[in-house]
DNA sequence: CGTCTTTATGCAACTAGTTGCACAAGGGGT
DNA sequence: ACCCCTTGTGCAACTAGTTGCATAAAGACG
């Protein structure tokens, strides 16, 4: 009924600094340099203390060393999520998941936040440097112009924005280099099997990475002698992916591949395309972004372009923590996006 | 070059409350109380003060203030997944999307994290309240003998848990009254259209809400004087779907339709059908659930029961913030899950 | 013109750790 | 036996706000 367990367990209160030293015999100060191996304490002396923090359920309280050291050990993700768009895409679970992996055993948080403009994303920003609630912040897509990068620059928060490595950015980016390779290989690929009417739906062209991929898409097929079939802009809702596909579908000479911007955009053109009485990939052949786990199940298999997020994720993980002054290893993306070949991808009729 | 908002995004360090207080030409004490609208100020000093923390940029520090009044304003949100799972469901994302639309507007943040199991979970909550990080936690999937209710109460941190209303639990527990009812609806769909060898396609055993479902699924063909046609348990994985479905169209009588205990299994089992040459709902009929917003862009679209994900999670959120002593008015979730049905079921043949 | 009351403001202590510096104790060398 | 040096430990100040209490200023009233 009263084991240590018990007791530590029913006081209503936290144990604080104080309550260890005193279990322990020593001064506060002590207590801190143990758990902190800092200072000079001898090895009996650490123990014992070690042993009594653990006795009463102690760990420093995160918000009195931050007070303390002006580290919060937080870091902020805030994803931008249009208002008519209901769930975001399954792309942020994947970064989640990737950066996590890094933060969870360096005792870092990642506080998450979801706004509906530029705007919003701005004044947030502006709030949680101001009120030092995070030690720096992850950028996601980067657009022409963007105001985050001096915005947080002016703000003295570390951070780094994901997207392709640009040299004289307000903040280091990271992202697989050489880009446009992934869409290049599903050009090629297409134009083997034999398709010469190939359209692109893209998604917002103020997005970076989107009006990126565009121009290799449209380069490419130059290359090749070819003109795109269409290139049609979206706002990376299911609804617009639909509706893009639908115009294609339309055309008096319609396209008989069609690269989308991203997997969720392309499941739903697929089944755009399956209403309309089409077969995938016997009258189109379809290709996403981003290789979601999704698109490895359906029928047909999503032939789609790989930019590992997760691993993206955790390099930027990685170089934000290094700007926070943590000893950090750095993660090498000598990788480049890869064309996964699957079932939604045939010859041309 | 040296207007105020120049200035002040130049100095590096973060201005005080002591630098407004200067600015103004009054005390610390005066500006904590213009901030906080308490104790007895003028209404001109109020406005002075307020202009020259609008001219330095200062907001009230979250650190300093989490220390003297032991609240953070942050609650957590622990998000399990299986090791094996790459992508955590967008089932998340919706939760989330529910909770951060009651917390961002009162100030308070999210604080995310992923474990790999239960006892990784505890542990963290563990770490979670002797830091004092957070002021509160939301927990999914209840299951059987759960260990983290009796936890979070025994270290005073308040929490609520998501899943069907239980009236002695140790924490409260916020979800759609009367869960069963979307399953009832559902194969109640189903015996209409003429299916007798229904299946059933749940999660783990040991998550409650998958517990329950199943068994109303299996109390409901009862009541019709029809047995199950199969009960399979998955971990939620894209894979088991795959291969629950490739069991269950390998039986001798197989079933006609299938009910998954999520939409991510039920759109990987409609893969898994057609690949093996049915036509989905012509030779099986499938039911998802979650309601996604990908189920209604497929093709077929799918039929599924919605059970409103982000209100639950705004109703979580409020439970939460009430507890953390905030005046909220409580979610009324007087609603129960309802069938949506799409496409994917149709009579049996 | 002095006193009482009301209102506004400031002082100082407090939140929970961290850290520079001073000091004490112990051991070894001369 | 004395001194010095090394090592271990504690005091007190500091981080950035908040708040109870004291006090000052100003107006009202006798």
């Amino acid at each position: 009924m009263n084991t240590p367990e018990a007791s530590r367990r029913d006081s209503g209160a936290r144990p604080t600094i104080k309550a260890v030293a005193a279990a322990a015999g020593v001064s506060t100060a002590a207590v801190s340099q143990a758990f902190n191996a800092k200072g000079r304490i001898s090895e009996a002396t650490r123990r014992r203390i070690l042993d009594a923090a653990a006795e009463l359920g102690w760990s420093p309280s995160a918000t009195a060393t931050a007070l303390r050291s002006a580290r919060t050990r937080t870091l902020a993700l805030v994803v931008r999520r249009p208002t008519d768009v209901l769930g975001a895409d399954p792309h942020f679970t994947e970064l989640i998941t990737g950066l996590e992996g890094e933060l969870a055993p360096r005792g870092y948080g990642l506080l998450l936040h979801l706004v509906a403009d530029v705007a919003e994303e701005s004044a947030l920003y502006e709030r949680l440097a101001a009120e030092g609630r995070v030690d720096g912040a992850v950028l996601t897509d980067a657009r022409a112009d963007d105001p985050r990068p001096p915005l947080l620059r002016g703000l003295g928060l570390p951070a780094v924005l994901l997207g392709a490595p640009h040299p004289d950015a307000p903040v280091p980016t990271v992202g697989l280099g050489n880009q446009g390779a992934g869409i290049h290989e599903a050009v090629d690929h297409l134009v083997e099997l034999g398709h010469r009417r190939i359209a692109y739906v893209s998604g917002p062209g103020e997005l970076l990475h989107t009006g990126l991929r565009r121009a290799v898409f449209e380069e490419t097929l130059l290359l090749k002698g070819l003109a795109p079939a269409a290139v049609l802009s979206t706002d990376f809702s299911e609804a617009a992916a639909v509706a893009a596909t639908e115009e294609l579908l339309g055309m008096a000479q319609r396209p008989t591949a069609v690269m989308y911007a991203n997997d969720s955009m392309a499941v739903c053109g697929i089944g755009a395309a399956q209403r309309a009485g089409l077969r995938v990939p016997g009258d189109l052949s379809v290709v996403g972004y981003d290789n979601l786990p999704i698109g490895h199940w359906l029928h047909p298999r999503l032939t789609t372009v790989d930019q590992q997020v997760q691993r993206v994720g955790a390099a930027a993980a990685r170089a934000l923590l290094a700007q926070c002054g943590e000893k950090v290893p750095p993660v090498a993306l000598d990788e480049r996006p890869r064309l996964v070949v699957r079932e939604s991808t045939g010859p041309a009729r």
